[in-house]
Order: C-alpha cells, then structure tokens, then sequence
DNA sequence: GATAAATGGTCAAGTTGCTTGACTATGTGG
DNA sequence: CCACATAGTCAAGCAACTTGACCATTTATC
C-alpha cells in the first residue's frame, strides 16, 4: 500500500463520510424536525437505550462535560429529551429521550436507510454488506469524534 | 437492507472517519508541524497541484469565501503558503503552497499510510484494496464537509 | 466603447459551539 | 468525621465560522 494510495483511501472515506452526514440530517429536517445539528444525532444514539448521565454524553462525545450539559440543556429544550432523577446518585441526573426524540431517532434511521440505499444502487447489496462488515471491524471503541 | 443495518454501517463509518482524521493530525503534529488543523490539510490537497483562489478553496470546503480567505490568511501566516498575482485576473490571487507547505502535506501522507497500515493488519491487503474502491465509487464530487 | 452587472477578495461585526475556571451538592475512603 | 473524588452547573473567554458592506477588476449588454 504506498502512501499515494492510503491517501486516496482517506479522501474517499472523509468525503463519503461528509456526504453521509450531510444527507442523514437533511433527511431528518425534511421529516420536520428542524433545530437539530448532526451532533445531537450522536447523542440521541447514546441515550435511545437506557437514558445517559451528562458525564457519560461526554465521553462518548469526545467533549468536556460542560459542553454536554449545554448540549442536553438544548435537547431539552427543544422536546427532545428530559432529566430525571438518577435512581442510585443522588448528585447526577439520567438523560432521557421524549416521544419527540424517538421519533427524531426513527427518522435519523430512515435518513440513513435511504443514503446507504444509493450506495446499493451503485453497488450493489453485497459489496454493501461487505463494505459494512469491514468498517465494522476497523471501527474504534473510542469517542465519536467530529471529522475535522 | 434493514433501517438498523444502515444505522450500523453508518455509525461504523463516522467513527472509522473520525478516528482517520484525529490519527492523521495527531501524526502531523508529531513530524514537527505545529498549530495544523484538519481543516488545514484538506485546504492543502486543493493547492497542492498548481495552487489555487480563495474562492475555489471556498467552494472545495464548503465554506463561504471569506472563511476561506480568513483560512488562507492563517496558513500564510504561518508559513505554509504564499500569495501571488494571477497570472490572468487581476482581481484575483493564486495561493500556492511553500516548500513547508509541501513538507507537511508529505507528512500528512505518512500519517495516512500509518493509520491504513493498521487496517491492513487488521483486514489483509487485499480487503484494504476491495475497501478503497468501493469508496472511490461512492464518492460524492461536491465539497468537503465535516462530518458534523 | 460606455456602462451596468457580475466576480474576486477583504474588512468588520455578530453568532455559536466549544473551552477553561470556579463553584455547589453528593458520594466514597481514610 | 473529615478529606477527597465525582456529578453537574454557572460564567467568561475563545476560535471558527457566519452575514453584510465595500473596493477593484472583469464580463456582458446596449
């Protein structure tokens, strides 16, 4: 693999990746909901199981906990999730989605159903199921961290 | 296709792209070539050829001009590029890199097969290869975005 | 050719999403 | 019980963008 050809790998990928971004989230605004950034995806992904507390959004972020908390402060606003009270600590609140946030989440999978049937299209299931098994295996357990 | 495998190879891709571009930075940081942002190396691979106007990298970023023109103005600043008269439009300026400018888009280059050199360990050689033309062929042509 | 419109570039100000720093409330270990 | 760690928020600052205005030059229209 010689450095040209690593190169043209990583520009593919980033700009795919730009690309895949771009159209999930204008699929989920043209589904009608609007004020919401792709960063907010990323958290609803981590909330949708169980609910998360705003340390655990930050890590899985990639960003300080303030900058999670302000994060949750506009989902929560916006409908889309709510604070509880933690069942075991008394000092930290569980995040949790609203019915708008599901919503929100099922209209992110459609988004994302729909860009990734373009690329079927182009080709063809198969090589997309492949395509996803090796991402899967080189894919980090680290945060979601921004692109550039 | 389910709607749940697409979220996976979505959520796959982001995290592998996100990974690639903190592995690329991080591996230019550690050549030497302090105060680079990501941004900045996918402004480099637009001049890299023959040089370019601000308003061409605007629309290869995806960013409004001025951006651009505040970007290039940085990268001036700090030695990786130079401003000079188009030879054909007064108006305009063609931006081309300086030798530190070609330095670290080679250091850049190195990262990339560093992080891919991963992969290959991981998938075999030939699956890297399979990955980076299925890439290549949904590649969108319009700008680079970030991811989000 | 003259003149209106379009284009390349920059300056200035405002917005936004993040950071660091300081603080309170609750949990944990000596 | 007391020192320390942890969950969360408030506040201020910063950095990378945006929109709006403007000048210099090129292109299009008559």
């Amino acid at each position: 693999m010689h450095t040209s050809e690593a190169m043209a790998l990583s520009a593919a990928l980033l700009s795919v990746a730009g690309e895949l971004t771009h159209r999930i989230n204008e699929g989920v605004v043209a589904r009608g909901f609007e004020g919401v950034r792709p960063a907010h995806g990323f958290a609803f992904a981590r909330l949708a199981p169980d609910g998360a507390t705003v340390t655990d959004l930050a890590a899985h972020l990639g960003v300080t906990k303030q900058a999670a908390s302000q994060l949750v402060e506009e989902i929560v606003r916006k409908g889309y999730a709510e604070r509880r009270p933690h069942p075991e600590d008394a000092r930290a609140r569980l995040v949790v989605l609203t019915e708008r946030g599901w919503a929100c989440t099922r209209a992110a999978e459609e988004a994302a159903a729909e860009a990734v049937g373009a690329w079927v299209e182009l080709l063809g299931e198969g090589e997309v199921r492949v395509l996803r098994q090796q991402l899967g295996r080189i894919a980090p357990y680290g945060p979601l961290r921004p692109a550039w």
